[in-house]
DNA sequence: CAATCAATAGTCCAGAATAGACTGTCTAAG
DNA sequence: CTTAGACAGTCTATTCTGGACTATTGATTG
């Protein structure tokens, strides 16, 4: 309960993930974050230990600790947390997608373009086939959102490959 | 001289934009950054007071501060900084594009992709005008590592733009 | 000329995020 | 019974973020 915090998007990630899985140790989010979600919000794992911790003390998670062995905390939805979580899901954004690319912040400032390119082919190349993997793989029993932003990461990175190979001759 | 300090991201955007302009301060900086990179990579304008500042005392950067009325430091590259950027443009890099975008990160979570949908596509047709005006105002003029940087924009726009008007109807 | 307004320029701070080293716990194989 | 590797969690220093706040300058107008 109490005191009030800020919900930043790492907020959201949590309540997302914790509602998803029904109760969940850091552990499991780490996990979960790494088979999905990972591939286009990157978190540090250390934030999902400190960060679930935040929630609870703010009343939007409810923990239960194991009394023996790693002593674990299990966390799951509480109903500030599962109205927080709705109200956020229900407010469209405007806001752009925001994207920080290195290799395209060296283009800017005069990096060799050719050079960069090759690297950039390959690592988004590899990034696309795992992509399509899942989608062949899983595609079909995924939940519609998940599905769908798993298509948006597919379209991105073929975008990315296409404009990285035209610079590659 | 003197004290390492980390180079980060933030620390090359500062020294290659110090480069381009010969000297500048930090509300120069401030500028350009809005002009240009700052559409694909956001800053904060507090980094780019204290960034230089960080650069400075680690030799990378030269300070002349006016003695008085606002008392601005101007800044050029010193012979460590040019040396510095140097490196690291002629280095290339495997890493990939980091996209963050509430938007889809709300769809992954099971929000309703056609109410969000609505806005994103306004958002990213504004986004899209807005740099094809500036390649068609400028684009031949624009030195070849910003225009190459303009181009991706324009690519990534688009590729939004097509994929939220998908999901508008 | 003084008042005032907008644009210009810079400072500050609390809290959140990042990188990455480090420490424990458990299980299975040799 | 020991040890390697997977599993699970903690910690710290530094950087970054959002946003409020202050101060200077130049242009307008009454």
């Amino acid at each position: 309960m109490s005191s009030e915090i800020r919900l930043t998007p790492t907020s959201f990630i949590v309540l997302g993930l914790v509602e998803a899985a029904g109760e969940a140790t850091p552990y499991d989010l780490k996990n979960m974050v790494g088979a999905s979600l990972g591939n286009f919000w990157s978190l540090q794992h250390a934030q999902l230990y400190s960060e679930p911790q935040r929630l609870a003390t703010a009343g939007y998670l409810a923990e239960r600790r194991e009394t023996s062995g790693r002593r674990r905390r299990h966390y799951r939805l509480a109903a500030e947390g599962k109205r927080a979580l709705r109200e956020w899901l229900a407010e469209p954004t405007a806001e752009l997608t925001e994207m920080r690319d290195l290799a395209l912040l060296k283009i800017f400032f005069g990096a060799n373009p050719v050079e960069m390119a090759a690297e950039q082919v390959e690592a988004h190349r590899n990034k696309l086939a795992e992509y399509e993997d899942i989608m062949k793989q899983a595609g079909a029993d995924l939940p519609p959102g998940v599905r769908l932003s798993l298509e948006a990461g597919i379209l991105a990175e073929r975008t990315w490959l296409d404009f990285w190979s035209r610079h590659a001759e």
